[in-house]
DNA sequence: ACAAAAGTGTTAATAATACACCCATGT
DNA sequence: ACATGGGTGTATTATTAACACTTTTGT
């Protein structure tokens, strides 16, 4: 058997990048022309064109490489930040992907996959720049390598998680108003959402505050701004599971002031 | 600025392995002479002794590499399977770890830990081998690197996660009866559970199929025995995110018998 | 006045909880 | 008979859902 060569490609340490599924919630959808009752708004997600081989021309994911000195999660802001200019309100830890069917030539490929939330994206915040182009989750492009299936992970999860988690927060401003809110859930979920019973429901979780603004969006009556204040919860973690521990590795080097601000950007959130 | 080697070291290609948190039920634990209330059965975990430095003699998650031609899924079923020699009936990914804590002389360490589980373990099955033991998840050892932070996320999540999903039924065997689930459910949330109660909501469930067996378990009324049998959830997973999608990496050689089995195990599991 | 969304009330249906009680079995 | 857990009944209390209705604003 011709096990020489080839038992030894399988061993050698393979590329290991990050890319980052970024999720904002997109306009307020004024194209109501279509008789679809649930157009709604959407979720729009942000995506750069590959300038080289192979699927030049294509669009793929925000991505970078990693470096020893820092935590993924930096890695992770840092490749997003880099290639797009976003700079996200959360981060988290998604899914690694791996496996033959990602090698490129017999190498193979690992990519630790983030997802990120804006929260502050208004209408004006979807400017494209040349490389980096947003599109709804429902019509987007042909995508580079297994990218669409990535998306599609981040997208189910997202529909998961927002039933027991707070993740819907990440997607509004700091502050905001319960229909802002609303217009999450149900771009999420993809139906329209009883706004009588949603606003009992999330004051009842006794995690919203009334800031005491009122914020007018029509020509219709102003509603109330809350901002979202956490709890403790049932099972809440009890650490990050990102970085942390001793280090025995002896250069740090210098640390921008960006990345002090991200140690504190990250939050506790629920799985 | 001395960033000449710092940065080299910097950039270099990272270490990366898989590790494995496996979990099973312990014994019915009948030291119920202290007064403690809620003592129970519990979670049990399979460590591996190491030796060699550093952590020598310290206990650690089995583990082991990549190779280029399997999935990740599969490499965590090698490495438990070469170290420990057990064989999980449920495995999924759990979270990666990596960034500056985990360096190793300046070598950056990724380690993609799958979590997994073990139904059939009947109170024989913690036999220990010379490098094997399986610990109670209230009494671990000193245990090597940052393996306990490792072991304390996959618990937060094991409790967090049998809320809105099913994985308690990988706990137990393939069939079973509503007392040995319960007592899944009562060794993940550490408190005792209303049996009339618990056994209302799996039956509504609507997932559990009688077999018309039963079983005797004491001396006492024999209990009906149970099969799981699990249909569309609301938002079931469409697809599998590991592996899948076109390969372009020509040396797929041989595949044991086992691995084929490997790809009929691996369910659709909720996140 | 009217439209449109904010916000409240009411009721029915459903699900979670506590706990009393009967049933089947081995000793 | 009795101890032990299997299994059922039932009343109580949240939680959710459906939808009518009132309030506040701009036009």
């Amino acid at each position: 058997m011709a096990m020489g060569n080839i038992a030894e490609r399988r061993m050698q340490p393979p590329q290991v990048g990050v890319s980052v599924v970024i999720l904002a919630l997109g306009p307020e959808d004024a194209d109501a022309d279509a008789g679809d009752a649930h157009s709604g708004t959407k979720l729009w997600i942000p995506l750069v064109r590959r300038v080289r081989q192979p699927y030049l021309d294509c669009w793929a994911l925000p991505g970078g490489g990693l470096r020893a000195d820092r935590s993924l999660e930096q890695c992770a802001y840092r490749a997003l930040e880099t290639t797009t200019d976003l700079h996200p309100d959360y981060l988290e830890q998604l899914y690694t992907f791996g496996g033959p069917g990602r090698s490129r030539g017999g190498l193979p490929m690992i990519s630790i996959v983030y997802w990120a939330m804006i929260g502050h994206a208004a209408a004006g915040d979807f400017t494209d720049g040349d490389n980096v182009r947003w599109f709804p989750e429902d019509a987007l492009p042909r995508l580079a390598f297994d990218h669409r299936r990535i998306i599609d992970y981040a997208l189910w999860r997202m529909r998961n998680k927002i039933e027991y988690s707070d993740i819907a927060t990440r997607l509004v401003g700091e502050t905001f108003t319960l229909r802002q809110l609303r217009r999450v859930y149900e771009a999420v979920s993809g139906e329209p959402i009883d706004a009588a019973n949603f606003r009992r429901r999330m004051l009842a979780s006794g995690q919203l505050e009334d800031t005491g603004d009122k914020l007018r969006e029509g020509r219709h009556r102003p509603a109330a701004v809350y901002r979202y204040t956490p709890q403790r919860q049932r099972h809440d973690i009890p650490f990050e599971p990102d970085d942390g521990g001793e280090t025995d590795a002896p250069d740090h080097g210098e640390r921008s002031p960006l990345e002090e601000a991200m140690a504190v950007l990250m939050p506790s959130a629920l799985p």
